[in-house]
DNA sequence: GATGAATGAGGATTCATTCAT
DNA sequence: GATGAATGAATCCTCATTCAT
């Protein structure tokens, strides 16, 4: 066997990894684990359902496949926030941005992170994954929000506190969004238009 | 002996059900709908599940029968503070108040409301009630919003955008209190200690 | 307690038992034996379910207590033709048209035999009941018929052979008799508007 | 290597199908539809229940094949009666043979029809394909029968009314084969032993 | 006599998963 | 790599029956 071949496969294999991760990704979201057939996720990502079975170990690993890498992502984002150069407030600033276009853009990344969370019929695995994941995120936001509070530029108060205010007022803004995004077709208009921007979450933590 | 009075069986039936939605209302809340089993329900209820289909026309009626007593109590509280004496800013703070204490005594049912919202798999019944019924509720919100801007209480900008930004933050709020009411048993230790209250959220609108 | 009380009673007693009966004979005819409800039954009758077992010990009793009525007075029947004065041919013709008669006017008796006798599904007393009886029944329909060859006045053959022919027959007209008399309503009209009488069926033995 | 072959595959699906319907014909012939359980009908016809439902959607669904099979067979039998060559009492000989023979060897396909229009109880569908294709089976009888008598072969009289008799007659006899078929094995033995031939029914018509 | 609340066994159906090809 | 035939555990729901009043 030609190395071609083996590359071709190789990124064949990646190829319909990815397809049927963002498949499920879609359906998971807006579904939940347990209503999400396997079968819909293969028709969706075009492939057979057996094919789900070659790349993946069962139904649960798809879904904490997706956790992860959400989770990750949003762990990058927040570490990375912390290095940029700037205020506290503009590195806060900055992260919720990233955030919310994330959310806007993808708003299934954080639904089905928040299945993970909130949901006691996901699998522990999954499940703690999120949690653990998401342990670290908050500890992070928290060093931001301290250091605004050093720079007199967030309120005082428990950062714990502010931070717990913070994530969960994100986590609604992503729901909603995922809401939004296809609500708008089935259930015709519903009366919110403008999606919401950092300065109006900021406020939460504004000095 | 003639059988039960009429009477005795109102009041029987009354119990039963509340007794069964009130069992319902937690499980569905933490596993969601599909996740939720009818013997899961009949035996936190203390019934056998027979007996639920006694009462109830199936698993779906129970759902639509949570979500829509907890949409108008919700709409109730919202009307209620359009009437109270004070200014609008403390109209809404009023209101806030009592919907943060209702999701921390019950977040179970915001979180119901929620999957009725978010959830495609939910029944088609349960989401338009709770998509009319919120509607109605973002209206009445969105109110209060326009009565505070013209006070000089609210900033200014689009109400029906700080309305969205003001329920969806509502929202999150309760999915969070709804995850620590019981992962402080589950996952040990969650890092947030203490609970947002009306003046952590209202920071969103204040002027 | 007065004798007046306990004549009364009896005789509630009875009336009810012939309500209950009457209401379970139309809906077995037309439903069988396992899609007939108990509630149905009662509901149809205009008594609680639960009276039903006062008076019958479960379902399959009523259902042979139908059997065992309808198949007793057929039998009787039979038997009386037997004794009428007449040639055998008028003895046969006199009967059959009383057979004709009563599936005309009580299709669902002759429907509720007919299910004891085909269906497998049908409880073992009961079918054996209508077995039994059905054997008497037709040996009486074979004596007619063997009257009527001595007399020439039925066709020569195999008298077990033409009785079966002409009982199945019987019990097909049945059959069109209680499918039409709910159809006519149900499915419009079917083209059948005649209902046969005796001269028509006792071609299969005109000599 | 490759996946089976579509044809393979084709003639798999073909041959399990074939192997489900005629299971589940003997089995709801001799206990109606609702009395026959789909583990029988897997089991009788040696596969899986799971299976079942791989081929079909329910149960109803394989009900309504059978019954669409048999009426479509019986149908063609009497459109095709009316092309064969000689007189038109050879003509109905020829098709009442062929349904008497037909009642003998397969009792089972006149027994579902018979379900399907004489129980309320069956769902839907089925009974309106059984009415429909009915009135036209009934229709060309009826051709038959003018036919008949135009040769002044048949004995004079309303043509439904006769064509009504012959049919219930017919169905009758197969009811009647059905029974024998089993009972013979169950209730000892029936005191009917020859089966009914054409010239049995057809005295039924005969000028 | 009469009622209907309560129970739970039974059966249809769904769907994740396995495996032969 | 890919397909879909095959399996059966799990769960919803129905309904006969019991029994307290």
């Amino acid at each position: 066997m030609s190395p071609r071949t083996e590359e071709t496969n190789a990124r064949i294999r990646e190829e319909q990894k990815e397809r049927i991760l963002e498949a499920a990704k879609v359906i998971f979201a807006h579904k939940g684990f347990s209503d999400t057939k396997m079968t819909d996720i293969a028709a969706t990502a075009g492939v057979s359902y057996g094919l789900a079975y070659h790349y993946f170990k069962d139904k649960e690993e798809i879904f904490t496949n997706l956790v992860e890498e959400a989770l990750s992502s949003a762990l990058a984002l927040m570490q990375y926030a912390r290095e940029i150069p700037g205020t506290p407030w503009e590195r806060l600033h900055w992260m919720t941005t990233r955030m919310l276009e994330g959310a806007q853009r993808q708003p299934e990344a954080y639904m089905v992170v928040m299945q993970a969370f909130a949901n006691e019929a996901i699998p522990q695995e999954a499940r703690e994954i999120a949690w653990k994941s998401s342990v670290v995120s908050l500890e992070t936001i928290k060093l931001l929000i301290i250091d605004g509070q050093a720079a007199g530029q967030v309120i005082a108060g428990d950062p714990d506190h502010l931070t717990g205010v913070f994530g969960w007022c994100i986590q609604g803004m992503a729901l909603g969004m995922g809401f939004l995004n296809r609500q708008s077709s089935t259930i015709s208009k519903f009366p919110v238009t403008s999606l919401p921007d950092a300065d109006d979450i900021l406020r939460l933590l504004k000095a």
